[in-house]
DNA sequence: TATAATGTCTATACTTAGTATAGGGTCAAG
DNA sequence: CTTGACCCTATACTAAGTATAGACATTATA
């Protein structure tokens, strides 16, 4: 199949497809007599993975990690299991610091009334520490 | 002061501060002799104001629109309140999106445990959807 | 006075994960 | 033979800095 039977079937833009391969996270396609880019089955369950992971927010960088634990199938998996669980504690992370955010935003919030000018506003005398 | 000492004062690096001033954010300072920077006091509170925002994760365009403002100082603030009001939606919007996809790298980690192999793998099997 | 050590300058490249364009080639239908 | 749909490469852009190279300025020391 052409790019844009993969794009079509996975939900990723063309320009996507051809920047995982640049970035190598995709092997490069065989091409038509055209120069057109040729897929199988093979690198649309690729491409899928990928996606899977993206949405994840897992990163590239992992993403190549787990694709190439891949091609190992008899090996263990306990470093897949650990990348989610190191994934996991740095969502965690990210949830506590953007709480914390929360709060000092929420409290500056109440520092104005909207009735007060720019020179008097409860906010930006905040900001100004 | 020259920009070490205005990088030290507050905590800024030096670079940033280039990199500010580049953007517009700050404006461009006098120069000495040598064609070093001078700033002045003001220039440090400025700094400082722009900092204190981007520890908030309020963006630099964001920054920009509130410096807008301070140039007048007799108008009402409430678009500065409703700035502010916008961006806390903003972290709520991604602590929720966190949450979720918390809770889906939970309910995946419970797939597999350490003695699979990759092949196995539970996790593996689930990115493969 | 010479030189070494700091401090500073500009310009450029790099990061992440794509997105968006320009300017061209390929292919099928009418 | 031209139109339209599809595809190609190469490049620039996004955010918010960080990190260099190579040069110039200033200050301290020998």
């Amino acid at each position: 199949m052409q790019i844009g039977e993969l794009a079509k079937q996975t939900g990723c833009s063309i320009q996507t497809i051809r920047f995982y391969e640049r970035k190598g996270l995709l092997d490069k396609p065989s091409r038509s007599e055209g120069n057109y880019r040729l897929y199988d089955k093979a690198a649309a369950d690729r491409l899928i993975f990928i996606k899977q992971c993206r949405a994840l927010d897992i990163s590239m960088k992992e993403v190549e990690r787990l694709l190439e634990q891949k091609n190992s199938p008899n090996q263990s998996c306990a470093n897949v299991n650990l990348l989610i669980e190191e994934h996991i504690a740095q969502v965690d992370a990210k949830i506590d610091e953007l709480q914390q955010l929360k709060t000092v935003l929420a409290d500056m919030s109440q520092k104005c009334s909207n009735e007060n000018t720019i020179k008097t506003c409860g906010i930006l005398s905040e900001l100004e520490r």
